[in-house]
DNA sequence: AGGGCATGTGTGTTCGGACACAAAATATTT
DNA sequence: AAATATTTTGTGTCCGAACACACATGCCCT
């Protein structure tokens, strides 16, 4: 075991002093050339790591105060959004030393106004760092563009938007969360049967990113498989659950072939509890996250699977890597950032 | 979020000193009637948590270093034990603060006399906990209680044997993952094929608790769905590739009804590399934990998935319960931790 | 009463890092 | 050249916990 230098060897190491070595690794600063350069040999050498137990004691005697912004759409409780709210307060909870303190600033997912005047709002607060859940992309890059200028580091969770610069993204990869649908449901409905993609039907917005990804991966799957024929899409009312109810059975009834379904974004226990009630037999229904609608699902038996992307982790890596970054300057992990794929059925679901 | 008390605040508010506390809560002894008394009442009202941070820095300058004793069986790199093994130096690099000095000491898990050879021989040892990969149950029952005798705190990776007490075990939940096992066949395998369950073929030995296990809530699944009749037993030479190769083809020509091949232990890649190579098409194979030839035949596409019961977590968080235990000699974890079931196939596969 | 001898108790030092502040070295001005 | 401003550097203090050590206090015995 490797033991770490420390500031103080590092510093009779470069024949300075500790206070010096601390100004080159925190870049404060009032420091002259050669005690850098003779510093710099030194990290070259045997590279420092901090100490992180040491930083945490050490940062409480400072007083200082994070503010983190978190921005997310709003969602009930044990919904989506909800699981990577979760995973955040667990990070709290975790790095309680370092006095993080958090200001939640919730959107309309399905409301661009909300988004951009959320945004708005955002761009004008004083903060240390912001998370941003990735929903509407124009929207995101514009907030990215405002706070680049005021050079305040941002995080994504949920996804990436293209010409921005987070200093990490945490997400699944949405390909692979599409493939693996379609591959168990390839293997859980009979050859002959149809299987149908179920999408949310958003009036006046497009599909979001992500179950966009998914959908045309799952698709994919079939194409390549030439069984792609089978494969029906149908557009439900995600908000409704009376509506989605009454949308599936009449689908159901006209298309009594269909065997299996596959829900892409995360509320499928909406449809599975209507197929369930409405007396359909046999029918494989899967979506996406463990939601508490679709765990209770899964127990209860009508759900047979959902794929679990860990939005708990999500949230929870993404505070660990914005302390990290306000500590020290870096994120040790890349930009982006997968998250393990599990899948859930009854026999493995965490009660 | 709620800071937590000091040990100097809990001092003060027992009108004592800072020591005293330290020594109550060490459990050091040498504290009077009054003041245990009086912390206590203190403690009673707001509960302490010891900063592991500071426990961290503060444990370098005492200099004491932990010997920590750790028996599992030998396996070849990637394979079972070898993940383990994995997972431990893992929690090792991150504790590497307290400074734990580990001494391995492997046995043959396929050969009792080798289990109680090297379990006499710890016995002898002079050490400050002792993590126990769970193999022969006499064996153990005897190495326990010879630990219990010397005070020495034991921990049980891969599972628990009757008549012992061990500080903590961490192992997943077998009946769930034989079920789960069950489940994925009796989906993928089409209604009207049989499905052969594979165990390991040794002589000398009986099954392996955690097969067993496994095997039994395997049938038990099928039973429930009356398709128990579909389900063929048959054991293969595990610790062979040519023989298992060998024997796996036969049986596949004589059981041309067999559809799908459920392997209850870890060394699934040897069969089905097996069936690929042999020209059998359109078979379903599954088995358990990511090892690295289950791990390249995922890849490969001749084994459709594994279930992973995370012996690499279960590695980590033994080193991580004993180091709990040796600083504050309590383990906030529950005797028995179950592992998250995971189930892998190409598409969610962790390169 | 005073010398042991045990048992309690408080204090001081240290771990590695974060800064504040004072001190030293250098540069600039008058 | 002296006075002042500026930059650079070192030192000290503290965070919370762990324990060694010295300082009590009480009790028994000669």
């Amino acid at each position: 075991m490797a033991q770490h230098l420390t500031i103080k060897q590092i510093a009779t190491l470069a024949g300075v002093s500790a206070g010096t070595v601390d100004r080159v690794l925190h870049n404060r600063g009032k420091v002259s050339e050669e005690a850098l350069a003779a510093i710099q040999a030194v990290l070259k050498d045997q590279s420092y790591r901090y100490n992180l137990h040491s930083s945490a004691i050490a940062f409480k005697k400072t007083g200082k105060v994070w503010n983190i912004v978190i921005t997310i759409p709003f969602s009930k409780k044990g919904e989506y959004w909800d699981l990577i709210k979760s995973g955040i307060d667990q990070a709290l909870a975790e790095y309680g030393d370092f006095s993080l303190k958090i200001e939640y600033v919730f959107f309309d997912q399905f409301n661009s106004n909300s988004c951009r005047e959320t945004f708005e709002k955002i761009k004008k607060m004083d903060c240390s760092a912001v998370i941003i859940g990735t929903t509407f992309v124009e929207e995101t890059q514009n907030l990215c563009k405002g706070l680049d200028k005021k050079g305040i580091p941002y995080f994504f969770v949920d996804g990436k938007v293209t010409d921005t610069k987070p200093k990490a993204a945490f997400m699944a990869n949405q390909t692979a969360c599409g493939r693996l649908l379609a591959r168990l449901m390839d293997g859980f409905v009979a050859d002959d049967a149809e299987i149908a993609v179920l999408l949310p039907k958003r009036i006046g917005t497009q599909l979001s990113n992500n179950s966009a990804i998914r959908l045309a991966s799952f698709r994919n799957y079939f194409k390549e498989k030439s069984r792609d024929s089978a494969v029906k899409e149908f557009s439900f009312s995600a908000d409704n659950e009376k509506k989605a109810g009454e949308e599936i059975s009449a689908f159901l009834k006209e298309n009594p072939a269909v065997k299996g379904i596959a829900v892409v974004i995360s509320t499928a226990y909406l449809i599975s509890g209507a197929v369930e009630k409405s007396g359909f037999k046999g029918i494989c229904v899967g979506g996406f996250d463990a939601t508490e609608g679709n765990s209770r699902c899964i127990r209860e038996g009508s759900l047979d699977f959902i794929i679990n992307q860990h939005p708990d982790k999500q949230g929870f890596n993404a505070v660990e890597a914005t302390l990290h970054y306000l500590l020290y300057g870096t994120t040790d992990s890349s930009a982006d950032e997968l998250m393990p794929i599990d899948i859930v059925f009854k026999e493995n679901l965490i009660p």
